[in-house]
RNA sequence: GCGCCCGUAGCUCAGCUGGAUAGAGCGUCAGACUCCGGAUCUGAAGGCCGCGCGUUCGAAUCGCGCCGGGCGCACCA
């Protein structure tokens, strides 16, 4: 019985009322919570601007109203207040009751395939904490969007044939020895040898456990010393080209033992890199950095269901498909003069959106005939929506293998992959290989979690499925951009003073309030060693009070489930579209506002239901013995409690409509607070009347239950049994 | 130049489709349980909601114009 229910019944009574009374018609009513609950559950504010139209005083027409309605059976009164508030109050006993015996779980799955894209990251280095919004952004809307019935899909698409990849292997084949060996963390040696330490840090299948001293943070070194050399040495980029080919060249199904015996005899010999070996290569370090990528993600229990791979996008033709469908169009010409002369271009021209630039054209194949970036991500968005069409009408579709499979104990446990589970699929390049029983793709609906810089590209894509006339796809093509994380000056100083590295940045740059992290130049803050440094604070905070000779493992459960509440609740609380400034100090607040201060909330209701349970025999307050409270009063401060655990649908609809996810965490916020007030003015075991003992019983078994579907379900912060 | 975002308490931020007295947290100061865990609670101080004009019965919220800060506008990915 959540609250929307009675809304929306109420809002139908004041739509027949207004049509009895007045004959009019067509009025949006909207009902709203009032500031405060002396004003009513839910009220009406519609009689202040319908004065004018029906020319009557407002509370003349609240009155009218009141006369002709016939409320849902839910509402108990009505009052009008003010200069024609119309304030409803409920029947608190029933309410409650109502509420207790419903279920509270996630709607069954219906409609069209919802796919949201998110994560997303870079295959070539460690994961860094703007990933991590990315991912807690992405995966809460995706537990919000299963929680209100939707049937989701997530993607995580691997560039694994890009630049980035490219440059990591630059840096194993080219960089000097002593460069390589040192972000090896080795002797100086010969470049076969360092290739094959190199080599065998490599996961090879499954997924590792997250540490930071993974192959994703040797890459994390090696990377940015590459890109320093480019600066340094102008002529160090064609190593760079020359990978790029061999990556786009492919290497069929070269054996990675072979690959790399071959690079070491060309060293050996002195002889060129052989491009299939090459890009052999480059697939280990994209596949391998994946594997930690994934590994860090399920530390926060996020997990996915395909891992598109842009290798695959281009071997099966995608973009050769879309490029006729947009020429077939007319969405697309090739330019014979100008600036773009012999490239295929893209019109913004009659797009709203894009009439004021000063170049509306976008180009999408180079006059080398290459495709770029956006013409790679229009074929893709057009499969996700199922319009990449072939001549005959069937769907250009990947091939697909299972990649793993995963399983994790509750809505906020660690994923764990392992032999069996959810399934965990990659494209391939094969077409003819499927996965029984599982298709991807093809969705209603698509939602493409990336910063807010991708706008611009992002709109392209938009507007590339409109112009085939698509128009409904197009509109249903979500861009969830949020803003970047950035690091705050102090934070810089930190990390340079841990790691004694300076990254020398400037006075000018250091005097602004917050620093952009670069991957490029290895200023950031790793996810998986901000997460350890998160763990441990914890574990120091759950020794002290659990004193000595605690299990271990239980101890790092507690752990870990608060620096992941910390962690996430950070995350989701801020407004997408407010660059994050991370701030150590704020970050590993467990007080306050925060992850832990919710998680505390609960984890002490529960204590109270344990009490009970040892010194009176009481439980949860559930079925038969919630009926009685149907006649009991309930107090205003109680009820408010009662009314906010109702609204988690609504807030739930709101913060996916509006893709604001600051909504469900300060409503989350809300519950807490309101529980901890409570806690200390309303005793459950000493309380000896048993009615209003009962009373309060149900009160905090709504609380729990509502707790664990807000912060497990929907946030994914775990709940501990104690910490 | 064009477009998007941000500007709310000393600091970090909420404030959803316009609604009733603008809210949290941190910090500061003063307090609380012979207790179901103080990762808590109570109270105080602290606001021309960047500025101006407009729309409206009503504006932090909508429109226009400024000011300040950030980000986009590649044959980069």
């Amino acid at each position: 019985m959540p609250l929307s229910a009675v809304r929306e019944a109420a809002v139908a009574a004041i739509t027949a009322a207004l049509e009895e009374a007045f004959g009019h018609t067509g009025e949006e009513v909207s009902l709203e919570v009032p500031p405060r609950r002396d004003l009513g559950d839910l009220a009406w504010p519609g009689a202040l601007p319908l004065a004018r139209t029906l020319r009557k005083a407002p509370r003349q027409i609240a009155e009218a109203v009141v006369e002709a309605a016939r409320w849902p059976e839910e509402v108990e009164r009505v009052e009008i207040a003010g200069p024609g508030f119309l304030n409803l109050y409920l029947h608190r006993g029933p309410f409650l009751v109502r509420l207790l015996s419903g279920p509270s779980g996630p709607l069954e799955a219906s409609g069209s395939r919802v796919v949201v894209e998110h994560t997303n990251i870079n295959p070539n280095k460690a994961a860094h904490i703007g990933h991590l919004r990315n991912a807690v952004l992405g995966d809460t809307l995706v537990r919000c969007l299963t929680h209100l019935g939707h049937h989701v899909e997530v993607q995580n698409y691997i560039d694994d044939t890009g630049v980035q990849v490219a440059d990591v292997v630059v840096g194993v084949l080219h960089l000097p020895e002593t460069e390589l060996a040192a972000a090896l963390g080795v002797e100086p040696g010969r470049r076969d040898e360092l290739i094959g330490t190199f080599v065998s840090r490599l996961p090879r299948e499954g997924v590792p456990t997250a540490s930071t001293t993974d192959f994703d943070d040797l890459c994390w070194d090696l990377y940015p010393r590459v890109t320093a050399r480019y600066e340094e040495d102008p002529g160090f980029a064609a190593h760079r080209a020359e990978v790029l080919h061999a990556v786009e060249a492919g290497h069929g199904e070269l054996d990675l033992e072979e690959a790399v015996f071959t690079l070491e005899r060309a060293i050996v010999s002195g002889e060129p890199f052989a491009r299939r070996a090459v890009a052999r290569l480059a697939a280990a370090v994209a596949d391998a950095n994946l594997r930690c990528h994934l590994a860090t993600m399920a530390r926060l229990s996020v997990a996915y269901d395909v891992l598109p791979h842009e290798s695959d996008i281009l071997q099966l033709g995608f973009w050769q498909r879309a490029f006729e469908l947009l020429r077939e169009a007319g969405a697309i010409r090739l330019e014979e003069s100008g600036k773009n002369a012999g490239c295929w271009v893209m019109s913004l021209a009659d797009s709203p959106e894009f009439a004021e630039m000063d170049d509306p054209d976008k180009i999408l194949v180079r006059s080398n005939g290459t495709v770029t970036y956006t013409g790679k991500d229009i074929a893709y968005q057009l499969w996700k929506l199922g319009l990449l069409t072939d001549e005959d009408g069937t769907l250009h579709d990947f091939g697909y293998t299972p990649y793993a499979h995963w399983d994790r104990e509750g809505p906020a446990a660690p994923v764990t992959y392992g032999a069996s589970g959810q399934l965990l699929a990659r494209t391939s390049s094969d077409p003819s290989r499927h996965i029984p029983g599982h298709s991807f793709g093809g969705a209603g609906r698509v939602y493409n979690v990336i910063d807010v810089r991708q706008s611009y590209p992002q709109k392209v894509v938009r507007e590339a499925v409109r112009v085939l006339g698509h128009p409904e796809a197009a509109d249903a093509s979500v861009h969830f951009a949020y803003e970047m994380v950035a690091l705050t000056p102090a934070a810089v100083r930190l990390i340079e003073e841990r790691t004694g590295e300076s990254f020398g940045l400037d006075e000018e740059a250091m005097s602004k309030s917050y620093v952009e992290m670069s991957g490029r130049r290895g200023i950031g803050v790793k996810a998986d060693e901000f997460l350890d440094v998160l763990t441990a604070q914890a574990e120091a905070a759950v020794r002290e009070r659990s004193g000595e000779g605690m299990d271990g493992a239980e101890t790092a459960s507690r752990a870990r489930a608060i620096a992941v509440g910390a962690l996430r609740y950070l995350m989701a609380k801020q407004s997408r579209n407010r660059v994050l400034a991370f701030d150590f100090d704020e970050a590993l607040a467990f007080e306050g506002d925060t992850g832990p201060y919710l998680q505390y909330s609960a984890v002490r209701a529960a204590k109270i239901f344990a009490r009970l349970a040892e010194r009176l025999g009481e439980g949860m307050v559930e079925g038969d013995e919630a009926a009685h409270l149907r006649e009991t009063e309930v107090p205003d401060d109680l009820w408010e409690l009662v009314l906010a655990c109702a609204r988690r649908r609504e807030v739930t609809a709101q913060a996916v409509a509006s893709l604001e996810f600051s909504l469900l965490a300060q409503h989350a916020h809300g519950l807490a607070q309101l529980f901890h007030k409570l806690y200390h003015v309303h005793p459950v075991l000493r309380e000896e009347d048993a009615t209003l003992r009962r009373l309060r019983r149900a009160v905090f078994t709504l609380f729990v239950r509502e707790m664990h579907v807000v912060l497990e379900e929907l946030l994914g912060i775990p709940v501990p049994e104690e910490m």
